[in-house]
DNA sequence: GAGTGGTCTAGACCACGAT
DNA sequence: TCGTGGTCTAGACCACTCG
């Protein structure tokens, strides 16, 4: 947090938006250890002043901070600093690729196969297509400084499937491939169990048929509400878990009973 | 969603604020799939107008939507509704017997064992306590219908121990008592991954020692950022799994390299 | 170029928590 | 009672999408 003798804190206007720049450097604050033992931070009013902005675009910021879990807030009282923080960028999260280097892990992966198909009632369905269509289906197996980690299943629509058909085999990272071309990723909607091992799981990570494994589904549309893909991520138990921050604010976690696959 | 002739909506204003009693209309007329084939809602603007409230408050109603993953939104084009809408509120996640209930299911439970015992340094770090403290460890067994489906071991601090001690055998919900008494769940921090079931899980679960489990760990904090329980929820496979929305404008989940327990 | 959502401002009043 | 965050308003300008 940079400050000046005046005691404003100043911001670096060329990226962004404000309210963004400021819960950047509030987050840097808080995770520095400012304010303190007790943790509370200043008042809305005080921060707009300090960064010389209005008290709305504090509150912008603050939601940030909020719904990433850093901080409480209740009328009445000052907010306060949460333990476990935690932070993990979007693309980090829907790319292995991405996720494994901000490790500081390698990332590998091998395309298994990769097939044109008509696309079954399931597909049809998740990826919003009209009977008759066909999926590109991708099967890979990826690595973790080559040790197998996960096997995923990817369902495109036809117009994305093209795109992977022609991805040169040494692009690691499929989601930025796709980025590149056009093909934008803004929601994703997961749901996570766990399964067990069939032949090709088996096979491929080097465990039993049957063994338990991990399992993440995924459904992520483009900013049209268009489905961009549709996975099933299914990890050796032991090389990654799944966090969610919640509060009564905002809620995005749900639990339900399982249904059919 | 309520029309009058002079095609303003009305909505009810006893209670709770503005912007929550538009979003929930808005829910309600999302979901029962007004906005035609297109999907495409009206502009802000004429929502405003529509409702009779500013532009502010309609922005804060649709945040909600799309926290919850039922529209996008993007400068330029109108919002979109989203497929796989998903609603559970934050009660319904945090409490068994709430969700069992939502789900038309009979919440049972039985309580195998509750003891006061000095911390360990986990679990003080978890809840925040200082050295020499005491807590509270109840480990239950949780049924939906009389099938046993999960079992949790819930570790408190002494100011919520004391309460769950005194907690009579016939109430199902923990978490009501708790709140009846002054106990607040505001935030969780959820991590899910997958375990083997020890000797305690298989005999109360019916299932194998070393079978896999779901496993929910949890920490849930109060409205000043004070831990309130530590939890550790283990569910049978295919009885239950998690849903999580996330979006570029706002990511909840997170993916991790599984650490020690 | 017209329409849209994204951002920002300035001010107001209220509900709640602490003192 | 006083300070706090929660809510709401009215208006402004901008960045982006689309025909």
């Amino acid at each position: 947090m940079a400050q000046d003798s005046e005691h404003t804190t100043t911001v670096d206007r060329t990226s962004g938006a404000l309210y963004r720049q400021v819960a950047s450097d509030l987050r840097e604050a808080i995770t520095s250890g400012s304010f303190g033992e007790s943790g509370r931070l200043p008042a809305e009013g005080a921060l707009a002043e300090q960064y010389g902005v209005s008290r709305g675009t504090i509150r912008q910021a603050l939601a940030l901070l909020r719904a990433d879990g850093l901080v409480t807030s209740r009328r009445g009282t000052r907010r306060v600093v949460l333990g476990g923080a935690r932070v993990q960028s979007f693309s980090e999260l829907l790319s292995f690729t991405h996720w494994a280097r901000s490790m500081g892990e390698e990332p590998g992966g091998r395309l298994e196969s990769l097939v044109r198909r008509p696309a079954d009632a399931a597909e049809r369905e998740q990826l919003r297509l009209a009977p008759g269509s066909d999926v590109y289906v991708a099967l890979r197996l990826r690595t973790l400084s080559g040790n197998p980690v996960m096997v995923e299943r990817i369902v495109y629509p036809p117009r994305v499937g093209e795109l992977v058909a022609q991805l040169p085999p040494d692009v690691v990272s499929h989601t930025e491939f796709l980025r590149e071309h056009g093909i934008l990723f803004t929601d994703a909607d997961h749901t996570i169990d766990v399964v067990a091992a069939n032949a090709d799981d088996a096979r491929l990570l080097g465990c039993r048929r049957g063994s338990p494994l991990l399992r993440e589904r995924r459904r992520t549309t483009d900013p049209t509400g268009t489905p961009v893909e549709w996975s099933q991520d299914r990890y050796l138990p032991g090389t990654v878990a799944f966090s969610v921050h919640n509060s009564l604010a905002a809620s995005a976690l749900s639990r339900h009973a399982r249904e059919g696959d």
